[in-house]
DNA sequence: TCCCTGGAGATTGTCAACCATCCTGGGATT
DNA sequence: AATCCCAGGATGGTTGACAATCTCCAGGGA
């Protein structure tokens, strides 16, 4: 499954023909390669297809994505930085499991601290549009819960969330937040099989709703309420 | 200022000479050259040398630090994941400045997290050893106070939490605190200058005494106050 | 004058081939 | 049984060459 196809090639030039070489791109804009590596990487971990622990191997990779050994290095240390994977010098990389009990004590309270901030920090900036955008996320996760679509709400969950969070242009609390997002994204995979999610539609509507009353007060409520409760039960 | 010297040189081959080649190994194990170079950026980053908005180029640095642009561009990656520089796509890396507001209110407070949690964690297995380790860091911070050393003061404080982090072999919230470290590190160096040497090095001494009593509750009071308190009065 | 276009130059992104360095897992030795 | 040694496997690093983009600025046209 290549990643990308080559980026420009040049018709077989025949030794004595008048040079005609047609340059095929088909490179389009589709950013860096190590960003599509990296997605096809996440995506596949995220999605179980690799178990805990098990090897990454560069030359492999690059050779399953058409690719070079460069971009690979660079989506595995990314992946590193995201917490999907752990590695040592010399030795390589391997798949980190994510603990639920860590998702809960650390990942989760990390993450109501970066959104509490970031949505007190964007209040006055909101305007009709961007609730509009999230009104559009929310009415995906209807969708979503209509079709018992997990894949689709928990994709549009993440964006409702990363929405505020970029626009409040916080650089150190989007930064933290990409660190964060990928592990948490992961376990909802893993551990939210059965999740409710009409529940889930319901309550980012309601978020939505306290955000656009401009209360602080109910909005970190609403946040600690959304973020902090739902513990899949020990 | 070469990060490291050639990793092996064979001495000039004559031509028409038996090949005595004595392959002279300046090599030693001195571990992956990005990290030296990541550990140079760093300093010099968090030293000032660099003001915001300054563009990192991988070619210059490379020439500076006398080694190729592959580890550049990885120390430039884990930079940018230590959040103390932003880069885009083809536009390259610039440093990115600690916002006082976003230190105090995102990533202090995400640090407490942290350690609450990795301190409960590691409780039980703290052993005499352990505590000995952690009084040598306060001793070093009554050093430093006393000879009024910023530098090795903040160092020890950092190892002291390391410590702990590190010993309780949390992975994930390990990672959560190698992204946020250095930049909190490079707020003490900026905002610090005038911090009370004498009453960090105190707090920790306090700290250790609540930590070997193994008094839960108390621990995480000393560590809310030991943490959150230090606001440079806005 | 102001806006738009089209390079030119600079820099990042990728490739490929090669070698150095380090780790791992036997097998032989003691 | 414990140790040492070695070959194979993988990662780390180098070089040189291009491809892909961005930035900026000079001309041209409205």
């Amino acid at each position: 499954m290549p990643v990308t196809q080559q980026t420009t090639e040049t018709v077989e030039a025949q030794p004595l023909v008048p040079p005609i070489q047609l340059p095929v791109k088909r490179t389009r804009t589709d950013g860096p390669r190590r960003d599509a590596v990296l997605e096809v990487l996440r995506q596949e971990i995220t999605m179980g297809r690799y178990d805990d622990g098990e090897r990454l191997v560069e030359d492999r990779i690059a050779r399953e994505l058409d690719t070079s050994r460069g971009p690979v290095r660079e989506a595995l240390r990314q992946l590193e930085h995201e917490g999907l994977v752990v590695s040592y010098p010399y030795r390589g990389a391997v798949v980190l499991g994510v603990s639920e009990e860590e998702v809960q004590q650390v990942l989760i309270p990390v993450r109501l601290t970066l959104e509490k901030f970031s949505y007190l920090k964007v209040l006055e900036r909101m305007d009709d549009a961007d609730f509009a955008e999230l009104a559009k996320e929310v009415w995906t996760m209807q969708e979503a819960a209509a079709a018992n679509d997990l894949l689709r709400s928990v994709e549009a969950d993440i964006r409702f969330h990363e929405y505020i969070l970029s626009r409040s242009g916080q650089a150190h609390t989007a930064q933290v937040w990409r660190s964060i997002q990928p592990r948490i994204r992961a376990y909802f995979f893993r551990y939210g099989k059965e999740a409710d999610l009409n529940r889930i539609a319901f309550e980012h509507g309601d978020l939505l709703q306290t955000l656009q009353s401009g209360d602080a007060a109910a909005i970190m409520g609403a946040l600690e309420n959304h973020i902090t409760i739902r513990t899949p039960a020990p």
